[in-house]
DNA sequence: TAATAAAGTTGACGCTCCGTCATTTTTGGG
DNA sequence: CCCAAAAATGACGGAGCGTCAACTTTATTA
């Protein structure tokens, strides 16, 4: 109770089962989700893809609302890594620029590629409007790299939120028009963002 | 029948009246769901915000989701003539552009300052991903425009589509956020649109 | 180990919303 | 004035909602 207290409940039977048991509403929502639209789906329908009574589900989330932002969450969380991986091996703005794109698109086909199909577009990262507190931290996370990079520069002002605002604009709606092509071409797409970007950046540059 | 109509009947009491049951109804739903929000809105609160009965609703439209495109396409509809009004006075690439995301940032300001505010980001056109027939014929237009634009100018070749996806992209995701600001500057957001598109032109040519 | 506390699961309950439909009301032509 | 077509109405069965008291499972204590 006093010193051995430091194990805490690492892992009980009951720990195990919780994570399971959360796991096994959210893989249910994704495929019902994936299934039906998120419109169209009830949380009737997601505890029903499981093995767990109804109101077991009001014990893991609120609102069906709640489980599409859990898996939304998880899905920007996912890409976070591949953009540190991007941030961190770019020697310069146009390089990260680059990487960034190649990195988003690539999660996008590997994403919807998965086991579902429908929904129409992407359900990944910026696919449906979520702005869960997740989303909105990649964005700062990106403009926050934006900022540093082009204050590195030193080239000339730029309004960074907009900037910012624009490289997801354009990597949003390729993004869908790319996973309607067959085949899905990754490097065209990350060519073409990032060559509009790239160029177009000098035009909003505010030169002193 | 021909003569005595001189009542202010101009069209039948009938069909007055349907229009105007109607047009109650998207009323009623607009201000619902700026108020709730699209998800949280039922079929009854749209109604219950009417003189009308339950039934009646459905004799217009067959779910709210249905209204919601209704909304959106009349929405749509009502920009369209604003970028009519572009192509017509513009005598190149670059009019065409920096007008028509004038054209846009301004419809934007003005549907969003109406009656509501909640619901976060623009309910007009392109804020809510709704893929009615009417936008996409609105991205079909655009992408028209710029294609026979760009074919005049004989410079290179473009992927029109992406060029398209990218350029609406842009104005979505700007407009979110010069929505978000205060004052909104309409003309700031269309300049570094317009800016970033038109020298972004250049990276995306493909020079034979 | 047995007794007890804590945590978690369960499904039924009252409620609201759904879309339909038989009935009633309104409209327009003969 | 009457009748048929058009439209409005609200009640109805069905389904999903979120809650909760009862029950089952896991952890703790002695």
């Amino acid at each position: 109770m006093t010193a051995s207290n430091v194990e805490l409940a690492t892992d009980g039977k009951r720990a195990r089962l919780k994570a399971a048991n959360r796991q096994a509403i959210l893989d249910a929502a994704r495929l019902v989700f994936a299934r039906l639209g998120y419109n169209a789906t009830s949380v009737r329908d997601i505890i029903r893809e499981t093995q767990l009574a109804a109101g077991t589900f009001y014990n893991y989330f609120k609102s069906k609302e709640e489980v599409f932002q859990a898996l939304a969450s998880s899905s920007a969380a996912r890409f976070r890594p591949h953009l540190q991986t991007v941030r961190e091996t770019s020697n310069n703005f146009e390089e990260f620029i680059r990487g960034a794109y190649r990195a988003y698109f690539n999660f996008l086909k590997f994403e919807n590629s998965d086991a579902m199909s429908k929904e129409g577009p992407n359900v990944a990262l910026f696919g449906v409007r979520a702005d869960t507190p997740e989303m909105q931290a990649v964005f700062e996370e990106i403009r926050s790299d934006l900022e540093s990079m082009l204050g590195v520069m030193e080239i000339g002002d730029v309004d960074v939120e907009y900037l910012t605002a624009a490289a997801i604009g354009i990597a949003r709606d390729l993004g869908d028009h790319m996973l309607q092509r067959q085949p899905v071409d990754v490097e065209a797409a990350a060519t073409f963002a990032s060559e509009l970007l790239l160029k177009g950046l000098s035009g909003v540059l505010v030169t002193d």
